[in-house]
DNA sequence: TGAAATAAATAACTCATTGTTATATCATCG
DNA sequence: CGATGATATAACAATGAGTTATTTATTTCA
């Protein structure tokens, strides 16, 4: 019945004095303030302004109407404020969730660089591999999943495909064989992972494992996996003293190496896609979108690689 | 930007969960909310909701548009219902000036009928000679006046003119002369004013007295006016104590006669016509209008004459 | 796994609202 | 009493905000 709109008119009619000035003072035209008025006065089943001669004044009603304008209208405002401070990115959270070992300085790097371009966006931060990550996405838990995919698997056993939601490719990731300093193949070029079907092995992460067995079982072996655990720079000091083989990505190398390990291509070649993951909707929130960017740029200066050359050519 | 409507649906859909019962609990259809949203992100300039499959979820911009949506509406609501109730007669203030000789009956019946209908309307009453309440009506301090017209005479010179409110006609009120008892007239059927060109005057009211010069203009003489009062009691008794005579409405004789005076009709007759004075916008106040026909009520109680008598038939 | 069910999006259309300009009316003031 | 300043009205255009019918997509359930 009453709106936004009409407490505007009232209110400037009120403080103006009369339908003229309101006019001028909100930017319509005069006629615009005498058929809203009028129309108000319809709905509202009395008079709200005295025209007398050529004044006018509030009556009892308009007065009441003018009375609540302030609160009402300032509220709005406050409101919309908030909303274009989030669109203009002078605030705004997101909350980002990434596979541990990408924590190391892609994830580092996209948030200083975030922090620098929009100081007043908050982004918050949770390790997740990428089951639970995109799991979070989904739940609304998270805004941005930084997860990985490894080539040519096909997921979907209960699982939540990256495909379902909108996702940018940040880096390719090779996976390499990690032997020990000592082993026979340390001195090779490339390694044919059927040369390894009786090593013992040594597993990352469950998604990880899931991909090694894919290998495997392409290479037309089952893998002997002697241990399992998340932490790399675990699966490398167990490399390196000996006790298996294990495929990591060169990613991690990066930032964990161990002297005592040698790694080395295998063949056939295999490669993980870490990738910036969201919803259609959430890439429209412009923190999210702001940290998208930050993490291509970081992904960029952390790995010049084929696909981040096409990125930047793009 | 962004008004009301935009806020209840948000606000809706928070509650509710999805578009479809948003749109059932506000009694629209479905993509009336869709597009709505849509409109609002557009606006905006980010999103409001996340779309996740079959359920949809606020945004960070969505849930401060939400926040904000109680305290606004409630507010719109204060105002609609405030405004209603003035509407609706169960609020509402009516100020009222009358002339001093309608306070003693007229006004105090018609203030009761206001009570008695509209208990919660408010009616407060100043008294005014029609000059100054009509100034009041115009200057906006009070709402309704109860003035009076001489017949035939021509305002003009700097009063207010009624013709230029909207008048409604309560009594007619016959203009009388007041002899002692001992006057050679006292016994007579009618006095002719040219016959009194000699006699002492007692004058009323200035608009009275103004009415008093008009009449004996007309026939042929200028009164010599002994005393001035407004107090019609005292011009009474001036009267009694045979110290002039004096025009007196009939409307006054009914409250405060005098036994010692007498009163008969002059010729040519003179009245005054008593009239309850709006504007067109306060008539359209309710309580305004309740107050009008409350003194046109009062004023057929109080002296059935032609005109109240032609009010009643229409 | 596939079909039914549920929910949102889209298309096409209608109608009311809310502006506009041009003009009439009306009160005030020199 | 005419000029002026203010509101009202008329006619019209654009937009907003609904509608129904239909499509698309996701969940659920047999």
């Amino acid at each position: 019945m009453i709106d936004a709109a009409g407490l505007r008119v009232i209110r400037a009619i009120s403080e103006e004095g009369s339908f003229t000035a309101a006019a001028t003072s909100l930017g319509y035209s005069q006629p615009a303030i005498s058929q809203m008025v009028r129309r108000l006065e319809e709905r509202t089943g009395t008079a709200l302004v005295e025209r007398l001669g050529r004044t006018v004044r509030l009556t009892q009603a308009g007065q009441v109407l003018a009375r609540h304008a302030g609160p009402v209208l300032s509220a709005i405002e406050a409101a919309e404020s908030e909303v274009a401070a989030i669109a203009g990115l002078r605030a705004g959270r997101v909350r980002l969730m990434a596979f541990p070992s990408s924590s190391s300085t892609l994830v580092p790097r996209a948030l200083a660089l975030v922090k620098e371009r929009f100081p007043d966006v908050e982004v918050s931060f949770a390790e997740g591999e990428p089951p639970e990550s995109l799991a979070a996405l989904r739940a609304g838990e998270c805004d941005v999943a930084v997860a990985f995919t490894y080539e040519g698997t096909d997921i979907g056993r209960g699982e939540e495909h990256v495909e379902t939601f909108l996702s940018r490719p940040l880096l390719e990731d090779e996976v390499r064989l990690a032997v020990p300093k000592n082993h026979p193949l340390a001195k090779a070029d490339k390694a044919q992972l059927s040369d390894l079907a009786d090593a013992q092995w040594i597993a990352g992460c469950p998604r990880c494992r899931g991909h090694l067995l894919s290998l495997a079982t392409r290479a037309g072996f089952t893998p002997h996996v002697a241990f399992e655990t998340e932490d790399y720079v675990a699966v490398l000091g167990l490399v390196a003293e000996g006790l298996g083989v294990a495929l990591i990505p060169d990613l991690i190398l990066r930032s964990a190496g161990n002297d005592r390990v040698v790694t080395l291509p295998i063949d056939p070649a295999s490669r993980r896609t870490v990738q910036a993951v969201t919803t259609a909707d959430l890439e429209r929130v412009p923190a999210v979108a702001a940290t998208l960017d930050a993490l291509v740029d970081a992904a960029r200066a952390t790995c010049p690689s084929p696909l981040t050359a096409a990125i930047s050519a793009r």
